[in-house]
DNA sequence: AATATTTTTGCAAACGTTTGCAAAAAGTCT
DNA sequence: AGACTTTTTGCAAACGTTTGCAAAAATATT
């Protein structure tokens, strides 16, 4: 290469006999410039392989381009971040936003402080924001939605919140995985999940609502709270079956990795799965068709919702006002619920 | 907020009663200004919430702290970026580069088209690339690292390479898996991978040194070739057995993935695992110790490999030359391939 | 108290684009 | 051929930092 010095727009206008204004916008295909010189001036750039410098272009234009993804961890922070549903979505963020010519800068919560507005938009670091990542708390969304970030976050959609909202239809699906339970039989299934969790909340009352359904009173010593691992889940139930038998015969986990992990520890102590306990997970991991027995999940369509999200993001880059999404879900039935699946 | 138009340097500047130059040394921490002053204009900064502008400063300097990461996925793009392994590897190289005060801008090959350092480092948008992903030709790696661009890819380390190669010990890991396997017994192993792979020639290589070790003959129709993904791994299994019947008692796969898939193959046709078949994987993905039985694997040591990486790249930044490292493996013994382990 | 030295600050020129506006060139009418 | 339009181009001023250099202020030295 011969690149003593930096190859830049002028130079290439230069070359071109035109303007460096001329150039820009024949390179931006602005078709106030004559198509012939368009295309002149376009192949000249692809044969000197020049490409405009995107920090000049930021500079100048006030838009980046990027929208960082934010992984909101909890504290325990290296649990969280190898779920592989949560790396899905960011992959299939990654597919959408790419498609739509936008970068995607990758955080988590460590980097970007406390201040995400200040951190990422006010200093021309991206253009927006989507989070994802079950937090407890949303003080920071509000913060930034207040501040006037163009945010969007991946959560419970009827959450009545200051910011928009993209993700599944959780009551519904916590509905139909419970009534999938009861109608096979298992008059008893345990609620296993996250109660302080704005998205395993709505999931809690999908199982309440099957259970209402079928004249099943609920019975509180088989909604358990834990977190939302595949050890979490694990400990759940070693625990409880340790403490109180098997009073149980059947479990909604709020995860798949927590469904496996309930499932590990009655394998243990040779429960027949699903014979006596029929478990059914959420998320559909593709760990969910290979684990055995198969996992019965609720399957979440996050590569639609990483499309709604950018598709909503850029709106509300347009000025336009935002409006959350819930995403339809599907029930994926296999052999830990259903003896005659495979 | 008050925010009718930016708040700028020359803003806070004015507000501090100082010239720009001198507020611009003072949040950059320069002991050329009095620590007093220093101090004063930290605190109004902070007070504003001020940040710099990232746009300015990086076409002012040149440097744009941030580091792309390229998925080098092959065609069928779907399958692999669901693998979690590589996702761990994203997961733990933007930690890594966190920890540094560099960003990580996620990149797949889709966007950058072919000419990496055009794309990512001429028009800067990334001071240095990060390549992770299993493809079966470098020559875009070649191609940036020639144009000089500062590159690490993960990859197989003991390759001649024109470029910067962080991995882990292929060939000792799987002579190590193969031996375990041999010493319960095992001395029909099968080689389950894909060849044209730098990283699986190596792991190819080691296990033809496990054979050697112990005088086991090489039997070519034990080396089964295949893709990396769970299914493939299952289908492969599955014809192999089809056709020849069970004419092997161990498998070493290439991935857990493969791994798996080609359990799932053997327990459809109620193979005994571990004891007619043992089989053992690579990479220790979260998955392995979940399966039933759990999966014996070779842990990749991905956290150590991704500090490596950052810090060889920055390394490079500075314009020392680069040094390949492979990093060590570990040996996990799990049901699949031990009766004594849970 | 004047000079030499050191510490602390400010001036002003980049960095490489984009874009409103005006000017030049080309095309259309009388 | 001149007077209009319309199409096509170029000028020059931003965008908000950083930094070499020189100037100013503070301190030390004679």
């Amino acid at each position: 290469m011969q690149n003593n010095s930096r190859f830049t727009l002028s130079d290439l206008a230069k070359l071109a006999g035109v303007s460096t204004s001329t150039a820009s916008r024949a390179l931006r295909g602005n078709p106030i410039i004559k198509q012939q010189t368009r295309e002149r001036i376009q192949a000249l750039a692809l044969e000197h392989n020049f490409s405009l410098n995107a920090a000049a272009s930021r500079l100048r234009t006030q838009r980046t381009h990027v929208i960082a993804v934010i992984l909101n961890l909890t504290e325990h922070t290296e649990q969280s971040i190898n779920d592989p549903f949560l790396l899905k979505v960011v992959g299939d963020l990654n597919q959408a936003l790419n498609e739509r010519n936008y970068e995607l800068l990758l955080s988590n919560s460590f980097m970007a402080k406390d201040d995400w507005t200040q951190y990422f938009i006010k200093s021309s670091r991206a253009d927006g924001l989507i989070v994802v990542g079950q937090a407890k708390s949303d003080t920071k969304m509000i913060a930034a939605a207040e501040a006037g970030a163009p945010i969007v976050v991946w959560g419970d959609p009827h959450a009545s919140a200051k910011y928009t909202v993209v993700g599944s239809e959780n009551r519904l699906g916590a509905k139909q995985a419970t009534e999938h339970l009861i109608k096979l039989g298992h008059t008893r299934p345990v609620f296993l999940g996250d109660l302080e969790h704005a998205e395993m909340g709505e999931r809690y009352k999908g199982y309440c609502d099957a259970l209402a359904a079928h004249n099943i009173p609920l019975d509180d010593s088989l909604v358990m709270s834990t977190d939302l691992t595949y050890q979490a889940g694990y400990d759940c139930i070693n625990q409880s079956v340790k403490t109180n038998g098997l009073n149980f015969d059947g479990i909604f986990a709020c995860s798949d990795m927590v469904a496996l992990g309930a499932m590990k520890a009655l394998k243990e102590r040779y429960v027949n799965i699903p014979v006596d306990v029929a478990i059914i997970g959420f998320d559909d991991i593709p760990m969910a068709e290979m684990s055995h027995p198969a996992l019965s999940s609720i399957k979440q369509n996050t590569k639609l919702a990483a499309e709604i999200m950018v598709t909503e993001l850029l709106r509300q880059l347009n000025g336009e006002p935002g409006q959350s999404h819930a995403v339809g879900i599907e029930l994926k039935i296999r052999h830990s619920s259903d003896p005659t699946r495979t």
